[in-house]
Formats: C-alpha cells, structure tokens, sequence
DNA sequence: CCTAGGGAGTTGTTCAACAATCCGACAAGG
DNA sequence: CCTTGTCGGATTGTTGAACAACTCCCTAGG
C-alpha cells in the first residue's frame, strides 16, 4: 500500500500543477495593474497609456492590450473607442447596480442555507477577528478590506466556484466607489458589530434571521454610500 | 491611374466592409463561434485551432484570439495555456455548481422582490408564450431556449445589469450540459407549466410561494439533468 | 465669439518572426 | 508488458514594426 494509487490525491496536485503555471505574461501583467487598481493608486478616470505602460513594464503592446482586456471584462477598467482604457468612474446608477446584485447573491446564499457547522463557518469568524483587530489598531481601510472577505466568505457558503467568482468581482468594483470618499472610518466601523452579529446568528442556525438582517444591513450601507458619495468632492472637477 | 495596383486601397475598402455594422471585428467572430457552440455543432472537448480559424475566417491571430476571449469570459470556450481553446467538458460537478449558482440569484431574487407590476412581468409572459407555442409544435429545443429566457427574465427583475450578465453566463454554460443529451423532450417539457404556475403566482404578488416553488423547481430540474447526464452516453468515450 | 480644418499624437489592426511549450512516437530498460 | 526518457513536429505565447483610423487641440478665417 505504499504505492500511493490513490484517487483524491492526483486531483489535489493536478490543481496545484495547473494553478502554478498559470501564469502568462498577460495575466501577471493583469495582476498588477489589478493591484494598483483595487488599491486606490490610480484614481478614477485616470488613463492608462499604452505607449507609457509599455515602456514601464517591458511588454509589448499587444500583450499589454491582453492585460487591458482582462481588466476590462471584471470590470476594473472601461475601454473607449480610439481613446483609451480608463479606472472607471462608477456613478450612483452603478452603485445602486451593483447592490442589487450582492444583495440578491448574499440573501440568496443565506436565505437558503442548509447546515452552518462550525468548520465552514471558520472563515467568516477570521474575517471578523481581522476586522475587529484592524478597528482598534484604527486602520480603517484594513477594516474595509476584512469587511469584504466577511462578505466573500458568506458568498462561500454557496459552495459554488462560480458564484464565488461573481462576487469577487463584483467586490473589487465596489471597492473602486470606497476610494471616492475621503473618510473611510464611518463607511467601516459600525459594520464590524454588524458582521459579529451575523456570523453569532448564523453559528446559531437562524438563516432566516440572518437573512433578514443582512437585509436591512445592506440597505443601511447602500444608503450611507449613497448619501457619502453624492456629497464627496470629485477629484478631478 | 486608374489601374488600382495601390496597396491600402483594397485595405481600406475591406475594412469598410468588415466593421460596417458597429461592432469590432473580434465580437463579430465571437458571435459566430458562439453560434457554433451555443447549437451544439462542437462538441465539448474539441480544441479550436488558430491557424484553421484565420485561414477560414480571414482575420489576423489577435483578432481571433480576442474572440476567443470574449467567449472564454461567457463560459462557451476554456483556455489551457499552451494548449488552446476548447469547448468545455462540464461534469457532474459543475453541473452541482452550476445549480447551486442559479438556486442563489434567481431565488434571491424573487425572495425580495417588490411590486411585480404587469409591466414589467412583460418579458416573463411572453418567454412562457413562446415556450408553449414551440411545445405545442414539438420543437423541444426551442422549448429549452424559451424557457431560458424564462429564467433570464426572472433574473431581470432585480434589475442588475450585472446580475443579467452572470446569469447569461451561468446559462450559456448550462446549455452546453443540454447538448449531451441525447432526448431533450422529458428534459424541457415539464417545466413549461412550472414557469406558467410561477408566472401566475408572481402576478398575483406571492413572491414567497414563488419563492419557494422555484426552488423545488431547480431541485428536480437538477436531480433530472444529473441523472439524464450521468445515464447519456458520451459521444466520445 | 464661433466654426472649419489641419496636424500631432494615440489607439486599432494586421503581419511575420522567434521563443516556449505540449504531444505523440519511438527506443531502452526493468 | 509496462514504465521511463528523449526527440522532433506542431501549436501557442510574445514581440516589434508598420500602417490605418480616430480623437483632441490649436489655429486661421469668418
């Protein structure tokens, strides 16, 4: 029985083979380009130049084009015709899109619920912990980030790689309207009770409940962004 | 000089030609391909070659290769790196995944749906007509099709453009699972009631029972499929 | 002040060549 | 017979250059 013949076993290493040489100049290109976008570096509305990029990161065009295309589809950045790819600037109409949908996916998710045992439920109480833990370090932007993951991680329960995918994008375009506001510490803070009380009712198998509150929780920070991002001065007037 | 032996001449007018109706090159070959795989004229597992392709279609390599991104973003097409594109092989997990996907948004949806005005049931009412009419011919694929409209118009109640996107994707990949099968009739008849009884529940405001019916409805839709797909034989052992 | 047009600069598209990688075949060894 | 190693053909990944097409700004003329 040392032949290790076994089944589970090749699956787990053709996947890590697979994700290890995923890696086309395109795609890394795509990553870090990502990074700078999710991060804030580049503000909203920023162009980025072919010509610049090209001579920044040692591709060529039409790689760089790939990378752009990318983005694009996950909606990180906008495609002109003849002008350019831009950071988008996300408006009210694409904020109240945009909740629509994570409401529907996160309510759909918790609503239907079926066992909420401890071990899946791990990952939401990380997030937490990380999110409490950046709020008294008053990092609030770490406490945004750790919000997200709370909410991916609720997507997770789904079980479904797909859907998983559709949350992280819709994620990283919310993330693009957090960097329009200038103070991030009451678009975080009172979620991290919010998200503690969550997670207590879901360990405690009331889905119901929990989908109800998440409810109401996404209305109140669709509100408060609204309010905060009509309000906010443009950064490029 | 009236003999045209210019060169950017022809260029020109063929690329007149090409981009006379508004979109870029590379979504018109998109739509073609899509139209390929969406009917079932590749089977899953077949590789899309590049070189046969821009032979044939007459496009350059990156045209070509951004429809097959395009696609690849809908689901209709996988890229393994190195390798090329290939029409999906979906199993029974991905169809679990699939499922689970859809079960979440559209139940999602009804769930907190409010106001379900005659109007905007409009898209509804007439994916069920279609649907009926195409049953009453016997064209059961044409059946499947409406009733993915059904569907797609369920989801277009809550009113995201980018919850309507996923969905499309979602289903789009769901149909290459249809075209397994080998008898389609058993696969979409039952279902043209189902969504008449849902319709009728939404028109009438129930959008809890609706809810709740829809729910069963994915769960046998589901269990169907997977033992359909799991008794079909494949086409290439 | 307003409009037409011209030019500079940028993106859109294609092509050909080279590098990197995969696949099947075939041979050597247990 | 089965496994392992290696080779060569075929396919994809990436690059750089060339030219077409478009946008934007600036200027001349009204």
């Amino acid at each position: 029985m040392t032949d290790a013949a076994d089944q589970g076993w090749l699956r787990t290493v053709a996947h890590e083979v697979r994700s290890f040489d995923r890696s086309s100049t395109a795609e890394r290109v795509a990553e870090l380009l990502r990074a700078r976008v999710i991060e804030g570096d580049l503000p909203p509305g920023t162009r980025l130049s072919e010509e610049q990029l090209v001579e920044v990161l040692h591709v060529s065009r039409n790689t760089l084009r790939e990378a752009f295309r990318l983005l694009t589809h996950e909606g990180l950045l906008v495609h002109r015709l003849h002008r350019g790819v831009f950071v988008p600037e996300l408006d009210e109409d694409d904020l109240v899109d945009l909740y629509r949908a994570r409401r529907a996916i996160e309510c759909g998710v918790v609503a239907r619920l079926e066992g909420t045992d401890a071990v899946r439920l791990r990952p939401l109480h990380d997030a937490v912990a990380a999110a409490e833990d950046a709020a008294r370090r008053g990092d609030w932007p770490a406490v945004g980030t750790a919000n997200m993951r709370f909410h991916l991680a609720l997507v997770a329960l789904g079980r479904s790689r797909r859907l998983d995918e559709t949350a992280a994008r819709l994620f990283a375009e919310l993330r693009l309207l957090f960097h329009t506001v200038d103070a991030p510490r009451p678009l975080h803070e009172p979620y991290v009770q919010r998200n503690r009380a969550l997670l207590d009712l879901l360990a405690a198998g009331e889905t119901v409940r929990a989908a109800e509150e998440l409810d109401a929780y996404l209305y109140d920070s669709e509100t408060q962004l609204r309010t905060v991002h009509r309000d906010s001065p443009r950064r490029n007037p």
